[in-house]
DNA sequence: ATTTAAATGCAACTCTGTTGCGTTGTTTTG
DNA sequence: CAAAACAACGCAACAGAGTTGCATTTAAAT
């Protein structure tokens, strides 16, 4: 497992302590974390704008994945596999707490065919349904 | 291809003017459509929250599915299929106009496996990417 | 026609995410 | 190692999606 600095040099990002310390947290989460969750779990607080801001980079730079959840927040995910390596991220999301859970299978969904002039990018799947925790609360 | 006013009755919703209005344009479009361009696309001006709460009162029934566009806008589109034949949904998701486009194409992803005490309810598969208009600006 | 429960409209609010701008800090180059 | 160059940070103010409570209206049942 690649160290965090190293990550960031690589993808020609700065090496500041936000950053350090988001990808820190995000690459020990098997779960999609949100803008809340993480100033939550930072002990240091950063700006707001700040933490929206750094996700955005890390978006951008492939390092992170971003998953919609039903209730419309954004929840942010490591990647771990290179960007050329295309396999098919799948998720667990669920309806009740909204948590995104990464999940391992993968699938070999290479050829679907989209309309004429659409370029496809990423294929994510979705299962969507309610987590242990939900589930027994019911 | 059934009434708006018959849908409505088989799912125990009172026959309004902004339900059949609204079910009526959804039942037309080929993508998903929002909040903000549902009340464009109606002649009548009905309120906001009315319109919020007729989407929930669809999607709570099964009439519509809920998508959430990548800035985090609900996209809602008419479920033609029952809810039992459990087939699987498959969109397109522009990711410069945030466009949701219901694919024909149907998958057979009946056994994924979730972690130990989740329930499974829909499986959604997302291909990510430009839509033709989108391509063609770059 | 009358009743009843659900749907509507309005006001006020919450929360995620954005934009602009001046300041700080990392990195590079002499 | 100092200084310039540029990216990242913090603050303030804003924008827009979605929610909640409550009074009023309307669809449907008796």
């Amino acid at each position: 497992m690649k160290g965090v600095e190293e990550i960031l040099q690589q993808h020609s990002l700065k090496n500041t302590k936000v950053r350090k310390a988001v990808l820190s947290v995000l690459m020990r989460s098997d779960k999609g974390l949100s803008h809340q969750d993480l100033s939550r779990a930072l002990d240091v607080d950063f700006d707001r704008v700040t933490l929206f801001r750094t996700l955005h980079a890390f978006e951008e730079s492939g390092i992170l994945h971003k998953i919609m959840d039903p209730n419309g927040i954004a929840k942010y995910a490591y990647t771990a596999r290179p960007a050329a390596d295309r396999h098919c991220h799948a998720h667990f999301i669920c309806l009740d707490c909204g948590q995104v859970f990464c999940l391992d299978e993968e699938f070999p969904l290479g050829d679907m065919k989209v309309p004429k002039g659409f370029s496809k990018t990423t294929i994510d799947v979705q299962i969507k349904g309610y987590c242990n925790k939900c589930t027994a609360q019911d």
